[in-house]
DNA sequence: CATAAAATACGAATTTGTTCGTAATAAAGA
DNA sequence: TCTTTATTACGAACAAATTCGTATTTTATG
């Protein structure tokens, strides 16, 4: 189990570029975030902050081209894994139970989630009685 | 609705203390908080947070006394909602259901804990239909 | 080959959060 | 009252994260 390395808030929001996109330049990352937030980011600002990345090890480039090709190093579910459990311990104290039910009470699942979630439910219900 | 600003993680840790223990003195929460932490915190380090934290509007004190008596000024429930809603959008780019199931999958719940849920579950599925 | 355009590299300024030393103040005890 | 002790107030050092200006490098093009 190797430890992977926290993103800061901002890492995280052009790790989500690169999952949801897939590997993507600098100059496209950095459009993304502009539009997200509004007003204009400058290009070395996210330059610079995906060069850290990628010492950390978040990251990997592509250096084949002159315009480096950026990839996510983490992979998402892993990295949402790490970061739920320390929200659940510094937010809930632990209690997943409580998230759980704030969650389902004030955000949106459809018919289907919600199914699959019950189905979830079930499944440790029964693997729990053995 | 009054947007209440969001505590960093030091501040959340001191919030917690005063939402389990009530309203108490720098000195009791310096020393949970070490206890947390394993080793020694400075005193005025406590100090100085709460009350940066006060001036936030995070904290209340009374200084009736000599030494102030803290106590939270967010209540817990308000607080975590927003945090929840924070973590949602940039872990999960608002999936409350990959969350949910997450948190199931990997964080223990008793039977009465997931009775609770299953039984949330359905009352939102019965208001949805109507 | 010289120049322009676009990218990376680098360093530093800025901002935000954390930590603590020291001074000032207030209370309690000898 | 004088001294000691505990507390608050204040300022600054330190650290981490963010932002950007400028220099350098690379590529394309006239």
């Amino acid at each position: 189990m190797k430890k992977q390395i926290k993103p800061t808030d901002s890492e995280l929001a052009i790790l989500q570029i690169l999952w949801q996109k897939g590997p993507q330049p600098v100059r496209a990352v950095n459009e993304f975030l502009s539009r997200k937030s509004g007003g204009e980011i400058g290009y070395t600002t996210t330059l610079k902050l995906m060069q850290i990345m990628t010492e950390k090890g978040l990251l990997r480039r592509n250096t084949d081209q002159r315009s480096h090709i950026y990839e996510a190093a983490v992979q998402e579910h892993e990295t949402q894994q790490n970061l739920l459990g320390d929200f659940l311990q510094a937010t809930y104290r632990g209690s997943a139970s409580t998230l759980v039910m704030q969650a389902l009470g004030s955000y949106h699942a459809s018919k289907d989630e919600l199914r699959m979630i019950k189905a979830l439910i079930d499944n440790l219900e029964s693997n729990n009685k053995k």
